[in-house]
Order: C-alpha cells, then structure tokens, then sequence
DNA sequence: AATCCGTTTACAACTCGTTTACATCCGTAC
DNA sequence: GTACGGATGTAAACGAGTTGTAAACGGATT
C-alpha cells in the first residue's frame, strides 16, 4: 500500500515540486496550503509522515507540531529558516528531522525513508503475555484460541497493547480510538474496558487508576 | 549513566573541538584518528553513539558502518563531503543522520540526542535515593519495590521530588497539588505528609519547617 | 422486522479526601 | 527549667465522588 505524506507548504511552487517527486516515488501525497487545512485534512485522512514548512499562515509548523505527534505522525520540517535556533528548536519540539531549502530533492527522499523506516516497523503482531494481536486478520487470540472482538473492543485492546505500562486517560482513549470529533461521556471507555476485562480475563492486568483511566500492567 | 560516544576524526583540531563539547554537554567521549583505530577501541568497550568522519585513513567512513552495525552502534557522519552523492550513500548505508562540515555544535548535540532517545526510549522517571517515580506508567518504587499510593498522595510527592531541598508551604502545596480554586483547611497537607512518611520511610527527609511547611532534605 | 453494536442509564459497590479529635511536639516567656 | 499556647502528628469516620456492571435504548445494517 502507498505511504500517505501530507505536504504543509504555502508556496505552491514548491509544494508542487515536492507533490510531483513524491509521485514519480511511489508515494501519495496531499497537499495543505496553510496550517488550518493541514489539522483538517489529518483529521480526515491517515498520513504516514508530514513535510512542513514552518512560516505558514494561519498555524505555523511549530504550533502544528503537537497536533501531529497526537496522531503519531512523524514530521520532516523543510523551511527556509535555515539559523541554528529554528534547527534545533524544530528538533527538541520533537520533529524527526530539518531540511534547509533549498533542498535536494533526492536527500529529501532518502531521509523520509529512513524516518518510516523507523516509524513503520509495522509489526502486524503484538504479544502481550498469552494474548495476540494480529493486525492484519484483525485477529485475537488467547492461549492460542481465538477470541471475538467487538471492532470498538479491538481498537480498544490494540490502544492498551500499544502502550504497555502507560497510564491512559480516558480522554486520551475517546481521542485515539473514536477520534478527536467524539462528544460523548467518558463512562463508555468504562464499559468497553469491563468487556476486556470479561473476554480476555484481564481482571488484575487492566488495572485502574483511579479518577484517571486505565493502564495494562507491564508484569506479573 | 554517562553516554559513551565514539569520535572517528583524523583532523586533531576537529577531534579535540568535539570532544571538548561533549565533556561539557556531559557525554563520555572517545576519540579514534582512523578507521583501524576505531576497530579497535570498539572491540575493546561498549559505545552507544559514533560520530564518524568519512575520509579518513585505512579504513574509510563507508567501510567502518558495517562493523558498527553489528554492534548496534548508531552512526552520526560529520563529513566536509557536502555532495548529495555522499548523503545519500550514507543515508542509505544506515547512518542515521549526516552533517555537513562546518557544523553547528548546537546541532550535533541535538542530533545526537535525537539518535540516542530512539535506540534507548527514555523513561519518565524521577530519583530521590531508593524512590523512583514513573511518570508515564504513574508507579512508585521504593527499593525496587513497588509502593501503592493514592492519587494525592502520588501527586504530592511529584511535587516534593520536582523541588527537593525547596521549603514548601501548605499555601504553595495546595495551590500545585489541589489546584488555585481549592477550598479547605491547610491541614490536610499534613495528613497526606504523614501518609508519605509512613509508606516511604521518609521520617528523615520530608521534614517539617516550623510555621512553614515542609521540605525534602537534598541529603543523607 | 430482526440483528448487531455502541452508547447511555441506573444503581450498587467501592475508593479516596477531608474533617475531626486528640495526642504530642516545639518555641517562647517567665 | 518550666509552663503555656500554638503548631504538628495521627488515627478514625463520614461523605462525596468514582468505578463496576447489567440492562435498556437507539441507530445502522441486513
């Protein structure tokens, strides 16, 4: 399947340039004129990696950053801000890495590369204890006997099996698994997880932590 | 634990620039001027970062990434070889990251400890003596054990453990801990105060300062 | 119309924070 | 040094708020 890769760029000389490269590489990639557009189109659209520029209108990159990272897509700045304090500064927010245009477009590729080479080492099982995720069956199973998800129970299940140990809260869960545009009370979250608890006999290891939310227990 | 870096560089001005850098940046740097230098001291003892030149006598940059890889030793290349030839092969040889002679100091550093929070996920954590708090999975350990603490209880303690040595008052600890809009009587610092002594051990460390409040002694 | 699934509701069970009450400690004045 | 008053230590109990859980509800799909 072709990679998505979101282009944040207000010049569209460049944001086509890119856009035709990414093309003849394989890639899919949209575009987004300013910030605005890019928190729309990332909460529509899966993205695998972001480009973005920094000086944008509306949102610039630094302030789109966090948006990014909730949705745990990487991010490549390529600005022209080329001094050190926006290279590092860019970063320490948390980017996978800076370009300084003008840029070669080949250095371009091969660093996106390399970030979803990291980013993607798209396990398509995770183990926890006796229980496995296979993510592309979509698959559970218990002591080797397979057991029937619910689709909210599933994307609940991989959320705690992705962050092992992690406390979840459950604003962070309604975000992850029902998305940010979700209204409603947080006392679904509980339901859910009781289910788990029940199907998967995760009575001690699904622990709660108490006006927070929920952690899968690491050990014992 | 300090973090031992390699510095592969047969130019003694550059080599002693790095290295004098990463002492004061806090690393535990090791210079080598060639490639078969390198070889050894990499046999010898246990690196978790090279910053490797690429022209270099014996045995070149290129040549050296292999035998680092095997030893999952991640690779910076500091090279004066600005072309994208260049980049890109090291890139693609596995290098995980390339900078450009003459380089920011400022840069390498946060480069660097880019690679290094990725091939070693750093945990959340704060020390005092024997009591580690882990800040993602929100656990106590005392001793390697783990200590159950109630929500204010642990939200306490973050806040002692965040200003040791700092006297805080029952004002300043209510206003962190129990938020600017709490109500109530300053005295329910204290219960929580003896709740901490008593699961911790910390009779000797949260000390009382008369008509004040408390502080967490910084030593013995 | 029937089924499936996610959400909401309602209530029981439980947890935790605060308050209270009293014991103890500390500093100060004499 | 002693006595006093205010400050702190601590255990216990109450009540507000949180969570567990089953069942009802409602929208969507078949």
């Amino acid at each position: 399947m072709k990679k998505c890769i979101l282009i944040v760029e207000d010049d569209p000389a460049i944001s086509r340039l890119i856009e035709s490269n990414l093309l003849v590489a394989g890639y899919e990639p949209v575009c987004a004129m300013d910030g605005k557009q890019a928190l729309d189109v990332i909460s529509a659209h899966h993205f695998d990696l972001a480009l973005c520029d920094i000086m944008l209108p509306e949102l610039d990159g630094f302030e789109l950053l966090p948006y990014m990272q909730e949705r745990n897509i990487p991010v490549i700045y390529v600005s022209a801000k080329a001094d050190v304090q926006s290279r590092v500064q860019g970063l320490r927010l948390g980017a996978e890495d800076y370009l300084v245009k003008p840029f070669d477009i080949l250095e371009l590729l091969v660093r996106m590369e390399k970030v979803l080479a990291r980013s993607a080492p798209a396990e398509n099982k995770i183990i926890y204890q006796d229980i496995a995720v296979d993510l592309d069956s979509r698959s559970v199973h218990k002591a080797g006997e397979l057991i029937s998800l619910k689709p909210m129970e599933y994307e609940l299940l991989c959320t705690f099996m992705k962050h092992p140990g992690m406390v979840l809260t459950r604003e962070k869960l309604l975000r992850q698994v029902w998305g940010d545009e979700y209204i409603g009370e947080t006392r679904t979250v509980d339901v859910h997880v009781a289910a788990l608890r029940k199907k998967l006999g995760l009575t001690e290891q699904l622990a709660t932590v108490f006006k927070l939310g929920y952690r899968l227990e690491v050990e014992a």
